[in-house]
DNA sequence: GTCTATAAATGGATAGAC
DNA sequence: GTCTATCCATTTATAGAC
């Protein structure tokens, strides 16, 4: 296994991937057909079939695409020592990915496609994420569940708010340190321990 | 002008509406087609055209619609003279309206049909609402543009949350006191007046 | 005002040749 | 592995009779 011909084929479904995140971007999530996206590809609708059983498994390759790519951006983000610090790079780190593609943003963290809902696999990928936020927040001092859902409350909606409101502005963006001071002082210095 | 012929008009056309906002429940905002809400009116795809001109304008309809109830709502709220608790109220009615109903959340808040946008007659209405949660937030001592951004993401990020993560729970909305006290303690505690 | 009939386009998906 | 051809369902929308 992992032959030039299974090379090849995972090198195909990769391009089919990026098309339909391209696709997604100029024509929105749900913009697009099968068609459109072969022509993306330069090939015909059926030979798609060849690499994904339909489009609603594209989309749980999408979503669990996504969540990796996501994955790399917690992974690879530089992590300073003060908490305050910590937590103000996380959420700019977290909403840029959000604000940079709109479309990603509906198929991770909303659930607008009627019908759709992740496979258990593609599912693991983004419970790995949320533990690896899960991490970053208790080095920042926040350590409950709570303080993990109102953070990512306070993230995603400062994300989704910026996106529809005030596309390719910062009318939200701007206000992300702020929010996470916010925070920190509700959260994280009025504990009583200092861990 | 309002004769029997016009009063008439007028309740189909609102029959309609609420049968289109039944079917997204059912089947999410855009799980239906216009033979679907033609069955569910009681009578022919072509007959809805005698009252909006199309799918668009029927979703523009919606638009509005939504947002002339949460005029209603947050006009019907009770509001109490503490600051805290004008927050809590504030935010717990907007929480139950967005939950109550998914679909309606989708099409006023995130914008993720390809191809729609309000008409300048419909967004006048959510102008409204935005200006009526502005006096709001006034009310309880955060009076800048800021301090109404930063509400309406918090709020809107604890409903998206909810209904993505964990439809028909209230592990998010259980969140919304501590987030309120944790916006007045930065937004309005930590104000110098007291006016 | 509502209907039947139908246009005209588009959708996902499959069969089978090459 | 990719294609052509095609199925079959569905969609929005219009024309015109009643």
């Amino acid at each position: 296994m992992a032959d030039r011909r299974a090379l090849r084929h995972a090198a195909t479904k990769r391009e089919i991937l990026d098309a339909a995140w391209s696709l997604s971007s100029e024509r929105g999530l749900t913009g697009w057909s099968l068609r459109d996206l072969a022509d993306q590809v330069g090939m015909r609708a059926p030979s798609l079939y060849g690499y994904y059983a339909g489009k609603n498994e594209l989309f749980d390759a999408l979503f669990r695409d996504g969540y990796e790519q996501l994955k790399q951006v917690v992974q690879g983000t530089r992590r300073p020592r003060g908490r305050r610090a910590l937590l103000r790079v996380a959420a700019r780190t977290f909403l840029d990915f959000c604000v940079s593609d709109p479309p990603r943003y509906q198929l991770l963290f909303l659930r607008t496609i009627p019908g759709f809902e992740p496979s258990h696999d593609s599912y693991a990928v983004a419970v790995e994420v949320l533990d690896a936020t899960r991490g970053v927040l208790a080095s920042a001092g926040a350590s409950g569940e709570d303080d993990l859902d109102l953070w990512t409350a306070l993230v995603t909606g400062l994300a989704s708010q910026q996106m529809s409101n005030d596309p390719g502005g910062a009318r939200w963006l701007r206000l992300s340190d702020a929010a996470m001071d916010m925070y920190a002082a509700a959260r994280i210095d009025s504990r009583r321990t200092r861990s």
